[in-house]
RNA sequence: CGCGGGGUGGAGCAGUUGGUAGCUCGUCGGGCUCAUAACCCGAAGGCCGCAGGUUCAAGUCCUGCCCCCGCAACCA
């Protein structure tokens, strides 16, 4: 009696100060895969994910919007929730920061670090920049002590904190990794943390006084816990650490934390050296994930392609978009999403090969058979019984391939096994011709053996696709006739499970095509949810403005100003810094025109000028004032007037 | 010399320890009629960013250079 092999996957906890995108999607969605494929082989599978709620910026948020942290906190969360279960992710458990197990485990950990001596009480002690409201360490400056950024001087200040030995350990986790290969994947990412190592590591601030959304320090209430001694120790409070030390001893160490590359030095560094002085046992592994690049720029805010999932899973549903992000992205670096290559994946891999696959088997199953498929004898024929044969042994090759990609972080590899399965079943369809074999009574033997092998194939493809579509994979069994999909292993996909004179019930298409007409029509009524995301953002932006009042309008005091100087702001692309005048006053102004205009075109020119707006810096300018920028397809043109300075713009 | 990723048929990508350059989509031609305008077969299309070097042999290793994209680090 083995017990059965367990596994444990976590994604990051997500930080709840907006709504998720595609990125997010994308790496839960690879964990969730991972975590339905060892359960479908056999494992006692945890998969954790979770939101990190404590913080400054929390705080700031939810100020803003007139509620509590917390109330803050439940809304984007629930938003969370609702989110994964679109995405049919099977999380066993959800970790908030702000639950009272967490606070128990924070507060007991830092109290042990403290004991052992790895957590001290010290001075923040760095540069800081006033204008620019940011602290430099030393190493990144050279004697004259000028901020990196703006190149003024910088002033010297300190403010009590908490920090961690991070240092003391620096030899040991050199030692650790060196000793586990495998520690840190993929590779790239592993030299990357070596480098940084070597480079030095300082102890790290793990305590705040500056905002009180968080976990007091046990000692010392004024503090509260800083960001990593917080957040990462999820992955303990969730196993079960202080709760349940049964669960936490059968599941830690975890087996992988599958993290996005711009949090890897964090879960590879940080995360371990915690352990160490902790006393836990190390995480098995940490995979870096890249990030989804639209249309060939990074997703943000400012440039409008802010991809949502939950159009998109409106759209077209969970199955094909997991199918899109697992399939068509190479796990370790950065990869492309694109709504084109989505629809065209849609209809090429699932629509016309796998969906059309089993309509075609069913509808001859019930054509010729009244859906009844028995084993039969392909023994008849030479070229059907050597293509029968074929595909029995294509399909143990495809198990194997399958699982080897799975096991090694190449879920794509695993999936293009499958798929040339399925073309192969295609094939076979072709060279058996059962519609010729219906014609003829004498070869019902061979028809139904070839209907058995398609059917056979496709319950097996069933299994091996459900990890990546779920629901698909279901509505595939229960045609076939199967029941109990949910308690399937991987373990049944081998050739002859299929049983004998099994009913099978043919459904509708379980992909439909996706027309491009009709998707042209759907992308004309729902702007916001079509491609090319960026622009349509765009105009959705600009359609959902409310009406306001002429009163409202003249609120905003727009002025003609004269550009008198202009300069490109160091170590800036984008941002010209100016002076403009008013007529009577001088203001200074930021603007992100850089990439369209040249300084020297700007000086002397009228633009037309927000007047009132409040002060903002910007690489540590304060900006006073915005010039107006017509904006289209990411190009922005300033419009020049023709009237003096400091005319009134209404 | 700030850090990192990348340049491979029209598009998007694979190419393990060097050994004939592959896949999906698209294009063109053919086949089939069970099927969701689908499926099957075939073809065209590549100085593997550039230049050197190592080697019997380089997409792969070394050096230099060019270009693109992120981050640091900002679109008020």
């Amino acid at each position: 009696m083995s017990e059965k092999p367990k596994y444990y996957i976590t994604t990051p906890i997500y930080y709840p100060s907006a709504k998720l995108h595609i990125g997010h999607t994308y790496c839960t969605t690879i964990a969730d895969c991972l975590a339905r494929f060892k359960r479908l082989d056999g494992y006692d599978v945890f998969f954790l994910t979770g939101s990190d709620e404590h913080g400054q910026k929390i705080e700031q948020k939810a100020d803003e919007a007139g509620v509590t942290p917390i109330e803050y906190t439940n809304k984007i969360v629930g938003m969370f929730q609702e989110l994964w279960k679109e995405l049919n992710i099977t999380n066993d458990d959800f970790i908030r920061t702000t639950e009272e197990r967490h606070y128990k485990v924070v507060q007991m950990l830092f109290q042990r670090a403290y004991d052992k001596g790895d957590i001290y009480k010290g001075k923040y002690e760095g540069w800081y920049c006033v204008p620019c409201e940011s602290f430099w360490p030393e190493n990144k400056l050279d004697e004259n002590h000028i901020c990196p950024d703006c190149g003024r001087p910088l002033q010297r200040v300190s403010e009590e904190a908490y920090f961690f030995k991070m240092s003391k350990y620096a030899d040991q986790w050199m030692k650790y990794v060196e000793e586990h290969p495998d520690f840190i994947q993929p590779a790239s990412r592993r030299n990357e943390m070596i480098q940084f190592v070597k480079s030095g590591l300082e102890d790290l601030c793990v305590s705040r006084t500056s905002f009180s959304w968080g976990i007091p320090v046990p000692f010392d209430p004024k503090h509260v816990v800083y960001v990593w001694f917080d957040a990462l120790v999820n992955y303990l409070t969730a196993a079960g650490i202080v709760d349940d030390p049964e669960k936490f001893h059968k599941f830690w160490p975890a087996d992988v934390h599958l993290v996005g590359k711009e949090i890897v030095r964090f879960h590879t560094i940080i995360w371990p050296i915690m352990l160490m002085s902790l006393g836990i046992e190390l995480p098995k592994m940490v995979y870096g994930h890249g990030w989804l690049i639209v249309d060939g720029e990074k997703m943000s805010k400012s440039k409008g392609n802010v991809i949502d999932p939950i159009p998109l899973l409106k759209e077209f549903g969970s199955d094909a978009i997991r199918y899109y992000l697992l399939n068509d992205i190479q796990l370790g670096q950065d990869g492309n999403f694109s709504r084109d290559r989505l629809i065209g994946r849609i209809n090429s891999d699932l629509s016309n090969d796998l969906g059309n696959l089993l309509y075609r088997t069913l509808s001859m199953a019930e054509k010729y058979r009244k859906g009844i498929v028995s084993k039969g004898d392909a023994s008849g024929d030479a070229v059907i019984a050597e293509a029968s044969s074929q595909v029995e042994a294509h399909a143990a090759d495809t198990l194997r391939d399958y699982r080897d990609g799975m096991n090694n972080w190449k879920i794509n590899d695993a999936l293009k096994a499958v798929w040339t399965f399925v073309r192969s079943l295609n094939k076979y369809i072709d060279v058996t011709a059962p519609w010729v074999l219906a014609k003829d009574p004498a070869k019902a033997p061979l028809l139904d053996a070839v209907l058995y092998h398609l059917c056979e194939g496709l319950r097996i493809t069933a299994l091996l696709a459900e990890p990546v579509i779920p629901i698909a994979a279901e509505k595939i069994w229960n045609q076939l006739g199967l029941t109990d999909f949910r308690a399937a292993l991987l373990a049944d996909a081998v050739w002859g499970g299929l049983p004998d004179g099994i009913q099978t019930k043919k459904g509708d298409p379980i992909f439909p095509r996706i027309e491009i007409e009709e998707e042209a029509k759907e992308a004309a009524k729902a702007p916001a949810k079509a491609a090319p995301e960026k622009e349509k953002k765009a105009e959705a932006a600009e359609e959902a403005l409310p009406q306001i009042s002429i009163d409202d309008f003249f609120r905003t005091d727009l002025r003609v100003a004269e550009i008198l100087t202009a300069e490109n702001v160091k170590k800036s692309k984008k941002l010209i810094q100016m002076t403009v005048s008013l007529g009577g006053e001088t203001r200074t102004v930021v603007s992100g025109i850089a990439q369209y205009y040249q300084p020297a075109d700007l000086i002397g020119k009228h633009v037309i000028f927000v007047a009132n707006l409040k002060p903002a810096k910007l690489m540590g300018i304060e900006s006073q004032g915005m010039i107006l920028a017509a904006s289209k397809d990411g190009k922005l043109v300033v419009p020049f007037v023709d009237m003096p300075a400091g005319s009134r713009v209404k």
